[in-house]
DNA sequence: ATTCGAATTTAGCCTCGGCTTATTTTCACT
DNA sequence: AGTGAAAATAAGCCGAGGCTAAATTCGAAT
């Protein structure tokens, strides 16, 4: 069910509302399962749901996905910053750890990490009292060729991604610009620091990007 | 499961053979319910089970009931190490994580704590290869009248009685002397340092003391 | 040796949180 | 108005438990 509500919050950032063929594509599920789901959340006034229109958490969904998501930021740093994780191990683990952590947890980890703003991967980690800034970025695949651009944030969901993009070097924070995007969907190259690298549009796209100030 | 397995692992400290009803008494569960679990748990072969005859762990039963043991007493130790908890908080919490954390997970804390040999309670932390040094304590209660008793362990369920010894200064570790036990169960005197306290056999019982040395 | 009561098992059924396939419905576009 | 895709139902399964009520078995005392 959290999951669900996780899921159903990361899509919304998208279109405000989301079908049920997106949910089961990013639950790995079937589209019946989905809509099965969704019924019970409704019951449950999780969700706000039409059948056939799509569905949209309501208030008490979002406060529970923001405290699930705010678990497994936190957990993803803390893993790392402090008992050393790699940033492409530390998804899985919070994945598990999210869902069973107490408030109590929760509240020590975030105050032994001072309180951070940002997961490994560069999301934002929602305050307490659900407020997230939310920030409009563009990611690496559609954004125009700039000069100079901050890659803001990477998805985390693909654990041999992190790996490959670390390897390279790119990784939140780190500026870059285009070199160029080759026509009809061709690799987009980059240049890192010195070192050009040749990336795919699928890589590219878990890439989020601002212009650098 | 996970639970099951290790409340027969506890019981079995005192008989080797667990009968369904202390099992039952333990989980706070019908003895039918319990039934139902040994029946599945022999059925993997996690169990020896013989009806009527009491229950008891296989190799590979005792291997994960001693893994979730070494999770759980691990976490313990951290969250009061590392995350400040007070030692009557961590067993609620040590609970939930102790089925969810990885292999790696527990290297980690592992590594982080030096390799423990103990949990705040004074409970012996299994080995990763199944290694548990079992120490013969005797509790409070039973103890005859001796110069000088040392605390080994207190048992961890009870986080009400934990706040209460903590108070006494009664924690494993700490020296104390029985003054007299008064006849018919009465409560049992004890001195600790300066101090003389006067404790009911309940809570004399969850105390496991050694002789000084 | 038989009986009797307590411990235990069996039978039958429930819940939650999922999942599936196969079929039907609905929506939106031509 | 018709059609094809998306979505919803229907029906059923799973695991990992839980329960009550009734039957059985064990062992201890007579």
């Amino acid at each position: 069910m959290e999951d669900y509500l996780k899921a159903i919050y990361e899509l919304s950032s998208v279109q405000p509302r989301v079908s049920t063929s997106q949910v089961a594509e990013w639950m790995k599920c079937t589209p019946a399962s989905v809509t099965n789901m969704l019924q019970k959340l409704s019951g449950l006034k999780l969700v706000d749901y039409t059948p056939y229109q799509g569905v949209e958490l309501t208030q008490a969904g979002t406060k529970i996905a923001l405290s699930v998501l705010r678990h497994h930021r936190l957990i993803e740093l803390y893993l790392e910053e402090v008992l050393g994780y790699s940033w492409d191990q530390v998804h899985e683990e919070a994945d598990q750890l999210e869902h069973v952590i107490s408030e109590e947890f929760e509240a020590r980890i975030d105050r032994a990490l001072g309180h951070p703003k940002k997961d490994p991967h560069g999301a934002p980690i929602p305050a307490k009292d659900g407020t997230l800034p939310e920030e409009r970025l563009t990611n690496l695949w559609d954004a125009v060729q700039k000069v100079e651009l901050t890659i803001a944030r990477v998805e985390d969901k693909d654990s041999e991604a992190l790996r490959y993009l670390a390897a390279m070097g790119l990784l939140p924070g780190v500026r870059l610009s285009i070199i160029k995007k080759a026509p009809f969907s061709g690799p987009v190259h980059v240049r890192v620091g010195a070192e050009e690298h040749t990336l795919s549009e699928t890589l590219a796209r878990k890439i989020h990007v601002t212009e650098s100030v």
